[in-house]
DNA sequence: GTCCAACATTTCAATGTTGAAGCTTCCGCA
DNA sequence: TGCGGAAGCTTCAACATTGAAATGTTGGAC
């Protein structure tokens, strides 16, 4: 699961990604533009898109959706009970409220949550996990992060950091 | 267009966003998790949902797609006769050769592009911008560099580069 | 010269998402 | 008490993507 082989290609400095490829491409084009944006946006889009590839080949080895996984951690380290309304959890996977409705009858019917309307707020519905759900997810925490911490694994420590602070205010600008 | 109402309000140091908040609550549920490389993966995901809202917001105000500018833009920096190989514009777009041929199809159907298998090798497709969709390409780089710059406008332009420099190095170790 | 494997694209069924419309349920207000 | 609007979820049609199978093409092996 570590990519070894990937990391020994870029011993190499300055070597260009696809990004820098855009950038110098335009400039031969259409010198007068100003392309720096790109070099933030495009990498941010390009590295989503393969972290997303690499977290769904971990959840492929244990038979779960990356989405699956999303909603059950996602009820489980809310704590308290270990419910929430739909609302929530389409917020907290960014995905429409139709989307969750549909997800969430997948759990159910795979037996991994349970869901109920509120009984003080009839209109809402709480999902909750099962004990089944809550094991399964349990389960596989560690080797997720581990699995996450093996695609970030180029970064140094301090690398990781910078990196995260600088998006953590990105996101603020942008309403997270 | 500017962001001007939501960076007031992260002047204050410190705040949190929705990735801090998902490490503090493993932090009280798991406290023995080492959920660091959350901070990084989480982040770049969220910032990729969000920047891709934000770019189609330009799109949208000029009756496109995201994805038709992006085949647009892609033939036009290409520079050469401005045409590429179906698998190349896939490449680009990290999506699958069907859908591809879809996007195409539509292009061709709107006269932006046109369509022609190559000649020295009949198993490749070459697509092409026509007059107009050059035209259309050219008429909205600037724009949406534009919006691009005001989207990532909270970072300064030094760091800026440090993001876009960490994650160049992410990318190569993911193979981009 | 023929055959075969690899290549490039298209086709198509399965699947999931979006956005809008439709139901209940709740709450503020008269 | 009753009404109007908003909140919260579900339903549904339209649409786009994926992944696999099918089609056609090329180049090398023999």
């Amino acid at each position: 699961m570590s990519n070894t082989s990937t990391l020994k290609l870029c011993y190499a400095r300055h070597m260009s990604d696809a990004a820098d490829k855009v950038i110098e491409q335009w400039g031969d084009v259409r010198p007068s533009l100003d392309t720096t944006p790109i070099g933030v946006v495009v990498r941010i889009l390009r590295a989503a898109r393969l972290l997303e590839q690499g977290l769904k080949e971990y959840f492929d080895d244990n038979g779960l959706e990356t989405w699956e996984y999303d909603v059950l951690a996602t009820l489980l380290r809310t704590g308290e009970d270990g419910s929430l309304r739909m609302g929530d959890l389409a917020g907290a996977a960014l995905v429409t409220a139709g989307a969750l409705t549909n997800r969430i009858d997948r759990l159910v019917a795979k037996g991994l949550v349970t869901r109920a309307t509120d009984a003080e707020n009839r209109r809402t519905v709480r999902t909750t996990l099962t004990d089944r759900g809550r094991e399964l997810a349990d389960g596989l925490i560690e080797g997720h992060l581990a699995n996450e911490r093996d695609l970030i694994g180029a970064l140094t420590e301090d690398e990781q950091q910078q990196l995260a602070a600088l998006l953590r205010k990105l996101l603020l600008s942008l309403g997270d």
